[in-house]
RNA sequence: GCCCCGAUAGCCCAAUGGCAGAGGCAGAGGACUUAAAAUCCUCCCAGUGUGGGUUCGACCCCCACUCGGGGCACCA
C-alpha cells in the first residue's frame, strides 16, 4: 500500500516545482489507503450508536433484513446494505435519532448440512460465518449500531421464541393436528405451504410429496381478515407488488355454503360456492377423493374397490403432476345421489382429485355450464350441462368453454331475469330463509406448519405426558437449550435427531411427575425472524423479550429494506406475530413495518449469478479492484433500487473516476473553514442549493440514482467554477464542496470523510448535518418561457419567475414572431402556464 | 389459464399532462505531454414497442395488441 500522510499530497516527482496545478495533477486518490485510515477512527467515534437516554431528536428505525450466515457477504448483500445505508445515513444527516441495527438469522438447514458434511457441530460453522460477515460489514462501512447485535441461535434469543410459543399455545394459537403435510424427501422434513414453490422444496428443489403426520401449527388463519384489511395502512408505503402478492396469498373469496340432502344419509352435506346464483345449473356433486367424506360415502355402494384403486393412484401423484395445466379430469362415480335443494334434481356424486379436501368443505356442486373445471369433468364423463346464465356467448356444451361472465338468469325459477349480482343476493336471502345455506367466506391461506424434524432450530418447549397430555415447559426452565450435537446423528431420516438425545428427551412431567418425553421437533426458522425487529431496542435485556418502554420509543420500524423474495413468507408471518402481540397488549401497533423498500437482485449478463453458470462475481474481488466506495456507488447509481442490477451494465471504474473527481475538489478549495458563504458567487451557490434540495427529494422517494446524478452535476459545476469561473478562493466553492462531501457521505463514506478532512473539518462527516437549503437560492433571476402555436414551439423568451399567467399571455401575443405567425387570425384560445409556457390555439 | 409490472439514444437510465435529456457508460475530436496514462474541454446519438382514443398539448391518462419480467396455479 502506498504510504502517505493524511491529507498531504506527495508529488510523484519530488524535484518538480510545486504549485497548485501540479498538486492537482499529481495527487492520486488511493482508496485502499483511505479505507485503512478511517476504519479505526470510526471504531473509536462510533458515530452510529443509538439510544442514548438524553437524545431528544425524533426517532427513525431503519432496518435491513438480517442475513443468514451462509459464508461471506456476496454482491446481493452489498447492494442491500448499500441501499439501507443511504437511507439510514440520510436520516442521520437530516437530524433524526436513527437506530440501524443488525443481527443474524442463524438457525437453519445449511449449517446442519455443513455440519453433517464435516462431521462437526452446526454451531461452529454458524459462529465462524457470523464473524466473517461481521468483519466484512465493518469494512463495507455499514452504518450499523454494533451494540445491538444478536443471533437467533443464541439461547438468550431463542428462549423468547419458546416463551412466545407458549403464549401462543395458551391462547390456542399453537396447536397440533394430523394432516397431510408437505414433505420434502431431500431435507427429510415437513415444509410450510409457503416453502413449496411450484411443487418443489424452496431449499433443495426436491419434488414435495404428501405425508400424513401430527404436527404443530400456528393459527394464522384466525388473522386472515386482519392481515388483509390492515393492508390499507400500507397502501403507498409498501410496493404495490408485495401487497398484491399478500392479497393473493391470503386469497379471500366470498360465496355461500349450501346444504344438500344425500339419499340414504342422515346428515346433509354442505358445499361451498362463489356462484350460488348458478345453483339451478348444478348437475352433479364432487367430493375430494382424499377426504373423509368420500371414504364414508363410498361404503356399501359396491364401488369401494374402484374407489380404492383411484385413491391409490392419486396418492402416488406428486404435486408436480397436479400442477400440469392440461391434466385430464379423472374421478369415480360413488353410486350415490344428492338432491338439489332448489329444484329437487337428483345429482350424481363423484369423487375426484380436482376438488381439494382442505378448502371450503371438500365438496362442491358442479355447474358445468359456468365453471370450466366442472365442464371439463362433465365432458370427460358425459354428464349433463344446463345453462342458467344467458351471457350471449356460445352454448358451453358445444363450445367447450364455460361462460363465467355476467348475464340474465334463466331456467332458475324465481331468479329468472336477474343479473349475476342481484341473483346472488336473492338466492342468499332465499337460502337463509329456508335454512338451506348462508353466505360464507373462504381463504386460500392455511395455518402455518411450524414443526421441523431437524436439529439446528429452537426446541419446542412442550413435554408429552401419558396422563396430562401436552404440558408446557415451565417458564422458569426456559431457555430449553438444544442438547449437544456431539454423539447425535444429524443426518435426515424423517424423525428429529433430538429423539436420540435420550437424557434430554426423558423427563418428568412438570404437572404430575410421571415419566414423560420432550417434544423432539424444532421450530421453523421463520418463527425466529417473525419478531426479531422487536428485540433490537432491548437486545441487552434478558428477563423479557423486549421492554415496553423501548417498543414505545422505537417501534414500529420506519423503514424496512430487503429482498422481494420475502414478499410473502417473512413479511406475512411478521405481520401475524405483530397482531398477536398487539392482542396480548405487548405492542401498541398492529403493523410492524411502516415503509418497505424491496431491492432488486444483482445479476450478471441477464441471469442470476451462480458458480455452475460461471457468471459469479465475487464481492471481495470487486472491492479489491475498485474500493468499497466505488462498489457502493455503482450499486446505488445503477438504476432504481427495485430494479435488478446487471453487473455487466455498470462501470465500477466510472465510479472510481467520479469519486476521484469529487475528492480532487476538496484539495482545490483555498478559503478557510467557516467562511461566510453568503458572499459567494451566486450561480454556483444556486447550483449547490438546488442539488441539496433535489437530492433530498430523490432520496426520500427512493430515487437514489437520481440523487447521485444531482451530485455529479454539482461536481461538474464546481470544477468549472474553479477552473474557469469564480476561482478556488470563492466561498461558494467551499460551500459546494462541503455539500458534495455531505451528500456523498450517504453512499461513499470513505471518500466523503477524506474530503471532509481535507476541507479542514474533524470527523465524522456522517454527523455533519444536511445543509439547510435557502429557498431564495432555488429561484432563478429569469426563466426561459416557450411560446407555442398549436403545440409547436415558435419562440423562446426570458421572463421573471414571478410572472403571472396574464402577463405572460400578453407578452406572447405581442411578440413579433407570434404576431407575424398569427397574421389576421385571432387566436381561438390561449393557455398560459406561467412562467414556463404559453400555447396559442389558432 | 388468471393477476401484476415494465418497454425512452449503441448500453444503463432521467423527464409525476407543458421545450424528450438530468447523470453515467461506450464512441469521436481537441488541449496538456517527448510519448502514454491520468486530467480537462467539445461533440456525436433517439422522438419514447405497435395501433387507436382523450386533450390546446401525451413518454406520462384510456382502450387494444406485441415483446420481456414476476406472482398464483384445479381454492369451486
Amino acid at each position: 500500500m502506498a504510504c502517505r500522510g493524511s491529507g498531504v499530497q506527495i508529488p510523484l516527482a519530488p524535484h518538480m516545482n510545486k504549485n497548485v496545478n501540479d498538486e492537482r495533477e499529481h495527487a492520486a486518490y488511493d482508496f485502499a489507503y483511505v479505507q485503512e485510515k478511517w476504519l479505526p477512527v470510526w471504531d473509536q467515534l462510533q458515530p452510529f450508536k443509538s439510544g442514548r437516554a438524553d437524545d431528544v431528536r425524533e426517532k427513525k428505525y431503519v432496518l435491513d433484513m438480517f442475513p443468514y450466515p451462509s459464508g461471506d457477504l456476496h454482491m446481493g448483500h452489498a447492494e442491500a446494505y448499500a441501499l439501507g445505508d443511504v437511507i439510514a445515513r440520510y436520516w442521520i444527516q437530516k437530524g433524526f435519532n436513527v437506530m440501524h441495527p443488525i443481527g443474524w438469522d442463524a438457525f437453519g438447514l445449511p449449517a446442519e448440512n455443513a455440519a453433517i458434511k464435516r462431521n462437526s457441530d452446526p454451531r461452529i460453522w454458524t459462529y465462524e460465518n457470523i464473524a466473517v460477515q461481521k468483519a466484512s460489514m465493518r469494512r463495507f462501512a455499514c452504518s450499523f449500531d454494533w451494540d445491538r447485535v444478536f443471533n437467533t441461535c443464541d439461547p438468550e434469543y431463542y428462549k423468547w421464541n419458546q416463551w412466545l410459543f407458549l403464549k401462543l399455545h395458551e391462547r390456542g394459537l399453537a396447536y397440533r393436528k394430523d394432516s397431510a403435510v408437505n414433505w420434502c424427501p431431500g431435507c427429510q422434513t415437513v415444509l410450510a405451504n409457503e416453502q413449496v414453490v411450484a411443487g418443489l422444496c424452496e431449499r433443495c428443489d426436491s419434488t414435495v410429496t404428501k405425508k400424513k403426520l401430527n404436527q404443530w401449527y400456528f393459527k394464522i388463519t384466525d388473522y386472515a381478515d386482519r392481515l388483509l384489511d390492515d393492508m390499507a395502512q400500507l397502501e403507498g408505503q409498501w410496493p404495490e407488488k408485495v401487497l398484491m402478492m399478500q392479497r393473493n396469498w391470503i386469497g379471500r373469496s366470498s360465496g355461500a355454503n349450501v346444504s344438500f340432502v344425500i339419499e340414504g344419509r342422515k346428515d346433509p352435506v354442505t358445499i361451498y360456492t362463489t356462484r350460488p346464483d348458478t345453483l339451478y345449473g348444478a348437475t352433479f356433486m364432487v367430493v375430494a377423493a382424499d377426504s373423509e367424506l368420500a371414504a364414508e360415502l363410498v361404503v356399501g355402494t359396491g364401488v369401494e374397490k374402484e374407489f380404492g384403486a383411484y385413491l391409490e393412484k392419486i396418492k402416488a401423484d406428486s404435486d408436480i403432476d397436479r400442477l400440469a395445466t392440461d391434466r385430464p379430469k379423472s374421478g369415480v362415480f360413488l353410486n350415490r345421489f344428492a338432491i338439489n335443494p332448489v329444484n329437487g334434481a337428483q345429482l350424481p356424486i363423484w369423487a375426484s382429485d380436482y376438488v381439494l379436501a382442505d378448502y371450503g368443505t371438500g365438496a362442491i356442486m358442479a355447474v358445468p355450464a359456468h365453471d370450466q373445471r366442472d365442464l371439463d369433468f362433465a365432458k370427460a364423463f358425459n354428464l349433463p350441462v344446463v345453462v342458467v346464465v344467458e351471457t350471449g356467448e356460445e352454448d358451453p356444451s358445444v363450445s367447450g368453454v364455460a361462460t363465467g361472465g355476467d348475464g340474465k338468469l334463466i331456467n332458475s325459477g324465481a331468479l329468472n331475469g336477474l343479473n349475476k349480482a342481484d341473483a346472488i343476493s336473492a338466492i342468499n336471502v332465499q337460502l337463509e330463509n329456508d335454512g338451506l345455506g348462508k353466505s360464507a367466506r373462504n381463504y386460500r391461506l392455511r395455518d402455518w406448519l411450524v414443526s421441523r424434524q431437524r436439529y439446528w432450530g429452537t426446541p419446542i418447549p412442550i413435554i408429552h405426558c401419558p396422563s396430562c397430555g401436552e404440558v408446557p415447559v415451565p417458564e422458569a426452565q426456559l431457555p430449553l437449550t438444544l442438547p449437544d450435537a456431539e454423539g447425535l446423528d444429524l443426518k435426515p431420516k424423517g424423525t428429529s435427531p433430538l429423539g436420540a438425545a435420550t437424557e434430554w428427551v426423558n423427563v418428568e412431567c412438570p404437572k404430575c411427575g410421571a415419566a414423560a418425553k420432550r417434544d423432539t421437533d424444532t421450530m421453523d426458522t421463520f418463527v425466529d425472524s417473525s419478531w426479531y425487529y422487536l428485540r433490537y431496542p432491548s437486545s441487552t435485556v434478558h428477563d423479557q423479550p423486549f421492554l415496553k418502554k423501548d417498543i414505545e420509543t422505537w417501534l414500529p420500524v420506519d423503514q424496512y429494506v430487503g429482498g422481494v423474495t420475502h414478499a410473502i413468507l417473512h413479511l406475512l408471518y411478521s405481520r401475524f406475530f405483530t397482531k398477536v402481540l398487539n392482542d396480548m397488549g405487548m405492542v401498541n401497533f398492529n403493523e410492524p413495518f411502516t415503509r418497505l423498500l424491496n431491492q432488486g437482485m444483482v445479476v450478471m449478463d441477464g441471469s442470476a449469478m451462480s458458480k455452475s453458470r460461471g457468471n459469479l462475481v465475487r464481492l471481495s474481488d470487486e472491492l479489491e479492484h475498485h474500493g468499497v466506495d466505488a462498489i457502493r456507488l455503482s450499486m446505488v447509481f445503477a438504476g432504481p433500487p427495485e430494479d435488478d442490477v446487471d453487473w455487466s451494465d455498470v462501470s465500477p471504474s466510472g465510479s472510481v473516476k467520479f469519486l476521484t473527481r469529487a475528492w480532487r475538489l476538496s484539495g482545490d478549495v483555498t478559503s478557510a473553514p467557516g467562511v461566510d458563504f453568503s458572499t459567494g458567487e451566486l450561480s454556483l451557490r444556486r447550483a449547490t442549493h438546488k442539488a441539496l434540495n433535489d437530492a433530498s427529494f430523490a432520496v426520500e422517494s427512493f430515487r437514489f440514482n437520481v440523487a447521485i446524478a444531482r451530485v455529479m452535476e454539482l461536481v461538474n459545476a464546481t470544477r468549472k467554477a474553479i477552473d474557469s469561473g469564480c476561482g478556488p478562493a470563492d466561498p461558494a466553492v467551499r460551500e459546494a464542496v462541503e455539500a458534495t462531501a455531505i451528500m456523498l457521505s450517504l453512499v461513499a463514506p470513505f471518500t466523503a470523510e477524506e474530503m471532509w478532512e481535507r476541507l479542514g473539518h474533524k470527523p465524522a462527516v456522517a454527523l455533519a448535518g444536511w445543509p439547510v437549503v435557502d429557498p431564495q437560492l432555488l429561484v432563478a433571476d429569469s426563466v426561459e418561457a416557450v411560446i407555442q402555436i398549436n403545440g409547436k414551439i415558435k419562440e423562446r423568451i426570458d421572463v421573471p419567475p414571478t410572472i403571472t399567467d396574464g402577463e405572460l399571455e400578453a407578452l406572447a401575443l405581442a411578440h413579433p414572431t407570434i404576431v407575424a405567425e398569427l397574421g389576421a387570425n385571432a387566436p381561438k384560445k390561449v393557455i398560459a402556464r406561467a412562467p414556463k409556457l404559453v400555447n396559442i390555439v389558432a
